[in-house]
DNA sequence: GGCTCTACTCAGCTTGACTAGGTACCGGTA
DNA sequence: TACCGGTACCTAGTCAAGCTGAGTAGAGCC
C-alpha cells in the first residue's frame, strides 16, 4: 500500500500510544512493531519525533536503560493524561469511521 | 466531537470524492452534506479549497449554472481520474481500517 | 579498521485542513 | 431606497503532523 501519508496524521500518534499501552517499549521497538503491522514505510525518525512529542506534552513516563546490543533505549510507558489521550483517539477514529460508513452506505 | 481537524487528513477529500460521485453536486452543498453527516465543524472555505484542488489536479469536471435563489453554482462530476482516485481512497481506508482494528486487538 | 545492526536526535520540507477575511447575487422588509 | 440574512464562491496566510536526510554512537563480527 503507497503513500498512506496523508491518512495516517492523527492516526500514527494513536498506534504509538496503543503500542506503548499495552506494554513499555521503546522507539526501535515501536518502529519495527508497526512495520510488522502493515504500516511499512514508517521509518524511525517519523516514530521518534512522535515519542518527543509525547514526552514534551507530558503523555508518558521514560526510563533508560542500557542494551545488551547496541546504545542504551528509552522506554516508555504512559502517564494517566496519555491514558486519556489514547481513550480520546479512539472515540475520535470510531467517531470518523461511523460517520464514512454511513457516508459510503450512501446514508442520508 | 472536538476538534478532528487532524484525523481528516486526507479523509475529507475522500469524503468529497465520494459526494460528487454519488451525483452532480456543488460546493455549498457538499458542505452542507458534510455537516448533516456528522463532520459538524467543515465550514465552506475549507470544502471549496479541496474542489480547488481537484479541478487542479484533473479529477472532476466543471459546468457552470444559474441559481434561483442566489449566485450560480459550479456543479461538479468526477471523471474517470476521479473515479480512480475514489476507489484508491477507498482502498487505503479499507487497509488502514483494517491495521488498526487488528493493533487495537493487540494482534500479532 | 570497516561493516552491519541497533538506537536516538534534529533541521527543514510538504501536505492538507483551518482561519479570517473578502466579493457578490437574491428576496424580504422597514 | 437601504439594509439584512441566506446563498455561493474565492484566497492569503497559519498550523499541525508525518517525512526526508543527515548526523551521532554503542556493540559485535570479519
Amino acid at each position: 500500500m503507497d503513500d498512506l501519508t496523508e491518512m495516517l496524521k492523527g492516526t500514527l500518534e494513536g498506534c504509538v500510544l496503543e503500542i506503548i499501552g499495552s506494554e513499555e517499549t521503546y522507539g526501535y521497538a515501536i518502529t519495527r512493531r508497526l512495520n510488522e503491522l502493515g504500516f511499512a514505510d514508517v521509518v524511525e525518525g517519523t516514530v521518534y519525533t512522535i515519542l518527543l512529542r509525547l514526552e514534551k506534552n507530558g503523555l508518558v513516563e521514560v526510563r533508560k536503560r542500557p542494551s545488551e546490543v547496541g546504545p542504551p533505549r528509552k522506554f516508555y510507558t504512559l502517564n494517566d493524561a496519555g491514558r486519556d489521550r489514547l481513550a480520546t483517539f479512539w472515540a475520535k477514529w470510531e467517531y470518523i469511521a461511523s460517520r464514512l460508513d454511513k457516508l459510503r452506505e450512501g446514508g442520508r
